[in-house]
DNA sequence: CCGGACCCTTACAACGTTGGAGGAACAGTG
DNA sequence: CACTGTTCCTCCAACGTTGTAAGGGTCCGG
């Protein structure tokens, strides 16, 4: 198909250029600052954006006057388009209300703030479906990197789903970091949790509490499972296992409805020692804690409470929660460094916990 | 200047894209796409993003089978470009890790969910010149709509800077939405802190209260001063001035520093009642309970604490806390709806807390 | 007075997408 | 059978950048 040789462009162009606009009007572009300035294209983009090149002082001063004059901001996504690589990382949380969250998400958005990288929040809901949908609208935004702080589920039809669509962006060029659980493939900043947990639970025992109710949260969540595994295993070894071993869901009113319901049926027999409520996490050892003084029982006096994570929010609740110390601004910086630097090999950093032994615990005897 | 008439392209055109190609290599394009599916990109872009046109059943099977079978993940970039616009909203708090902006911002990725939209997040780390920084960054994003989550800083300078910003962000079709205080010209949600803090100090003050301990926060912080003026304001007219009216930050170590500084030197004097602690914020008021318990004293028997935001991971504290209660949630995605919507003029919604009464301030007597 | 640096301009092809203009095939109508 | 519409595609010019190739001035040293 043979061609005509169009008419002579300049004029032409730039007149339809301006017709056409999709942008909205006020937004001021390269284009816009180089005529101001009465430079080209090119220079312009050297002595706002560009690298290698040197652009000479005269012209250089030309540029940048009429860059602050006409107030231009680059279009970061056409920057991102031109160069083939962006600098917006996607941050996927289950829930950033949580406090557990928040504080990896401050971790991560400090370091970013010093790379000078942008971050995307997503958000599942505790939904493994959301978190796909997620991560696939993260890879159309094409972002540099993931970071996946959210716990696994056990659920091997959503995991395989998503590891799909990790390799898909991957295969793109993004990286990936997961926080918790090291069953993606990916750099992972991992969170011994079933460890932390058996240390917590022998530290219990050597404070001579006999009989523990356990507050496991759900079957499903592998950080829960890991914890309660983990509080399990230690106390059967010791010889005092779970006398009640619940499964609820993994937030506040969760342990608050299950441990209430126990306590509304009477304590456990206990030998004149009071119980320890063993919670999964901080958030649900709070509410633990409130079920049982609304059962008009005394914390630590007729029950005992421990939980986990340590979280900051939460560290002047009265008596204090014992807890396992988790350094969850650190876990998200690191994780942010994994995706950061460009690692050889794939690399799975180890994070214990610190057992925490608070006023919720008071040795018996 | 004469143009030769090029040879013919197609070939020759794909060649060299394959060749100086700057994305990464693994990344599928809807060219791949179209060539795949034997169509031309245009057809493609119709079945797979496009909305007007329609693409005959054939055809259209044949792309999405290609489209699947090369996983192909559009790109919103250049979506955005050529279309214009984007379906990025910039979220910016202090810091995530504060419960207050952490729910607000669960309130708005909620919002931002179901619209479709994607949510990027900053931190100003309470710096006026960050914030101004970071606006700057997401307008190069060219994020749809700016939600500022904020309190704004009694700081003229800061302030004409970042409005100046927000001006150009404007100019060029983007919305802004601020949450607190409505000093920036913009759709804003403002909460009433002076008047719910008057209800609050009121409330102690029929309770029976009549020693009152201020901890403002700091003088530049526009929520903590609204609140504390709120609370003067009301003791003041009551005939109960504060006995104490304590500068410090906005945190939970401020407030524990300056309470714990004032206990160390004893308490107020108190004609027999407990002095009440008015804290500006529920993180600052914990901070305050802590102080009182390590002075040896017991809350509320010795002090009364009242605390403002009703943080919902703080409602389990023991002695539970007297507040005012904001829905935070809801304003964020109030904040949400503002720049969701296109609204024909500016508009400022008004949010009233509401006054609890717990545990931490009892009646006297 | 020429050759070569140096600094700049012009031009253009990417990047991945959209959307308008235009055209081919085909049916319906006179 | 020519005309007029529809459909359904394809082609091409945007969008705002970057980067490179090719070229044109100016200045300097030989």
């Amino acid at each position: 198909m043979p061609q005509e040789p169009e008419p002579a462009p300049t004029v032409e162009r730039t007149v339809r250029r301006r017709a056409r606009r999709a942008t909205a009007p006020g937004v001021v572009t390269l284009h816009d600052v180089a005529t101001a300035a009465g430079v080209s294209l090119a220079t312009a983009s050297r002595v706002l954006n560009g690298s290698s090149r040197v652009v000479g002082e005269p012209l250089r001063e030309k540029v940048l006057a009429a860059a602050a004059r006409l107030d231009y901001s680059p279009n970061a996504q056409a920057q991102a388009m031109a160069r083939g690589r962006s600098n917006i990382v996607g941050l996927v949380v289950h829930d950033i209300a949580d406090p557990y969250f928040s504080t990896i998400a401050a971790g991560v958005m400090q370091r970013a703030a010093a790379s000078d990288v942008i971050v995307t929040l997503a958000v599942t809901g505790s939904s493994p479906d959301t978190e796909v949908t997620h991560v696939a609208a993260l890879r159309r935004q094409r972002v540099r990197a993931l970071l996946l702080a959210g716990s696994r589920w056990q659920d091997e039809e959503a995991t395989a789903a998503l590891r799909d669509e990790l390799n898909a962006f991957r295969a793109g060029g993004g990286r990936v970091a997961a926080i918790s659980q090291d069953v993606l493939g990916v750099d992972t900043v991992l969170i011994d949790n079933h460890r932390a947990a058996r240390r917590l639970a022998e530290e219990l025992v050597g404070l001579g509490y006999r009989e523990f109710v356990l507050l496991g949260g759900p079957r499903g969540v592998a950080t829960a499972v890991d914890r309660a595994s983990g509080f399990r295993a230690a106390l059967t070894e010791r010889g005092h296992p779970p006398v009640l071993d619940l499964e609820c869901a993994f937030t506040r009113d969760g342990a608050h409805g299950a441990l209430g319901e126990v306590l509304a049926r009477g304590l456990p027999a206990s030998g004149g020692r009071p119980p320890c409520v063993l919670a999964a996490n901080d958030v649900m050892a709070v509410g633990a804690m409130a079920a049982v003084r609304e059962a008009g029982l005394d914390v630590p006096r007729d029950v005992a409470v421990a939980g986990f994570d340590d979280i900051p929010t939460l560290r002047d609740v009265s008596p204090s929660l014992t807890t396992v110390r988790l350094p969850l601004a650190e876990i998200g910086g690191h994780a942010f460094d994994l995706v950061d630097e460009t690692a050889p090999q794939r690399r799975v950093e180890h994070v214990t916990g610190r057992v925490l032994v608070r006023e919720s615990t008071p040795p018996l005897r």
